[in-house]
DNA sequence: TCTGGGGTCCTAGGACCC
DNA sequence: TCTGGGGTCCTAGGACCC
């Protein structure tokens, strides 16, 4: 049996775990630069709130409302996520996490039936007393199962934060109340297919054969179709290497239309790269940068820059990841203040393992040099905070900044900001 | 005025091979 | 006039996830 553990509107329950003046208001946080609403409360929900929906339309809405509203603090999220996980690990013996706010973890051994969900009520209870963070288990014999099982746990509190799926009668009475477009693996858009087709519920989608699942979703799609069945068909793995690292941001406001912002803007997505490369130990052999001008109606025409370099000799080396991009840049550079940049970023692919790099024949410069300077320059960063010495190119920070105008503080990982506690 | 960020996987089509 | 058969590899684009 596999659990999966899902934090509930973990964005917003981290905000409260800090202030609980907010446990009674409904809560919303925004996504960087406060363009869009990406997390709500329960009661924020029930005002109507939609996912993803764009802060500014709904502000005068969330004023009206007295809704709490706060600026991402990926910083607390990473780090409450963190303290999450270790806590889970104490309960099973693989635990493999799968986004910042959920894990599965491996239930065999551990009863069946009531003992099954005593265990787990054990569980959930264990996390909201040393977190402070409300989570909800769902178990099942499949991954995509325990997701049905955990939506069902969220929404009716009389499972008390866990809800099994382990008889065919309550697999059928599971999927006949689902939604079909609630099926984790089947988007949007299939979603409006097989509805088009009369197939409303995971229990009519599950009901067609796997000929015809296959015909009309693809391999992908009878994998889940499979799942549903209850036999298990998705590995997840622990830790992979990633294939492509990226790093990106919209700019505030109209964007940015001077090529020394956007290359302080980029040099620092490039810095952020080869940082998140040296994190998991790999070296990229292509980078890419982009810039487009805004995707919505704005007067202008639209326009986009895309260049990718290769090199020679795949690395993580921050000063030639910079240099890299800042040319990329201003190779496909088309004059200043002709269009405002909305959003940047850069993409470091073709990755391999740090310690798998093949060597070029005609290679000239001194990597050796390169590497202890490199190494250093780490050490220093390392000790002192990211950024402490850095390449130039990046500039102050002036040219381009993020809108945060509703940050909360870094309780948990700033000396300064900790919480304080009243005599 | 204002609209997020970071990933993976699959498929179709083109270029290329013998 | 007619113009094979069987592959691989790469890329772009679209779908999905949180």
């Amino acid at each position: 049996m596999f659990g999966l553990v899902d934090c509930n509107n973990f964005y917003c329950s981290c905000e409260r775990v800090f202030n609980p003046a907010l446990r009674t208001r409904p809560v919303v946080v925004l996504s960087n630069n406060d363009g869009c609403i990406i997390a709500r409360s329960n009661e924020a929900k029930a005002l109507g709130i939609a996912m993803g929906a764009p802060f500014y339309q709904a502000k005068a809405m969330l004023e009206a409302n007295k809704v709490a509203v706060f600026s991402s603090n990926y910083t607390l999220y990473g780090d409450m996520s963190r303290r999450v996980m270790m806590m889970l690990a104490d309960f099973s013996p693989e635990l493999t996490q799968y986004s910042i706010d959920e894990a599965f973890i491996d239930l065999d051994g551990f009863g069946t039936g009531e003992a099954l969900r005593e265990y787990g009520r054990q569980i959930v209870s264990a996390i909201g007393r040393g977190t402070g963070i409300p989570v909800t288990l769902g178990i099942a014999p499949t991954k995509t199962l325990a997701k049905v099982a955990a939506h069902y746990g969220k929404r009716y509190k009389g499972y008390g934060g866990v809800c099994i799926i382990d008889n065919e009668e309550r697999r059928a009475k599971a999927l006949s109340g689902l939604p079909i477009g609630e099926v984790w693996g089947i988007g949007r858009h299939n979603a409006a297919r097989l509805e088009s087709q009369g197939i409303k519920t995971a229990w009519n989608f599950a009901l067609l054969g796997e000929a015809l699942v296959r015909q009309l979703l693809s391999i992908t799609g009878a994998r889940t179709w499979r799942e549903l069945q209850g036999e298990n068909c998705i590995d997840i793995n622990e830790l992979p290497q990633k294939k492509s690292i990226c790093t990106s941001r919209s700019f505030a406001d109209s964007g940015l239309s001077a090529r020394w912002q956007l290359e302080e803007a980029v040099a620092t997505f490039a810095s952020a790269c080869s940082r998140k490369l040296k994190e998991q130990q790999a070296c990229c052999a292509s980078l890419t940068v982009f810039a487009y001008t805004s995707r919505f109606c704005t007067g202008q025409p639209p326009h986009c820059i895309n260049r990718t370099a290769q090199f020679d000799v795949a690395t993580n080396d921050t000063q030639e990841l910079v240099s890299t991009a800042v040319n990329a840049l201003r190779a496909d550079w088309r004059g200043d203040g002709k269009h405002n940049y909305k959003k940047a970023g850069v993409i470091a692919w073709n990755t391999c393992p740090a310690s798998a790099v093949q060597g070029y024949l005609f290679d000239h410069t001194d990597r050796a040099r390169q590497a202890r300077l490199a190494t250093a320059i780490d050490a220093i960063n390392r000790k002192n905070g990211h950024d402490t010495v850095k390449v130039a190119t990046l500039g102050t920070g002036m040219g381009w900044k993020l809108k945060r105008e509703h940050a909360s503080p870094h309780y948990t990982t700033d000396i300064h900001e900790i919480i304080k506690v009243k005599a």
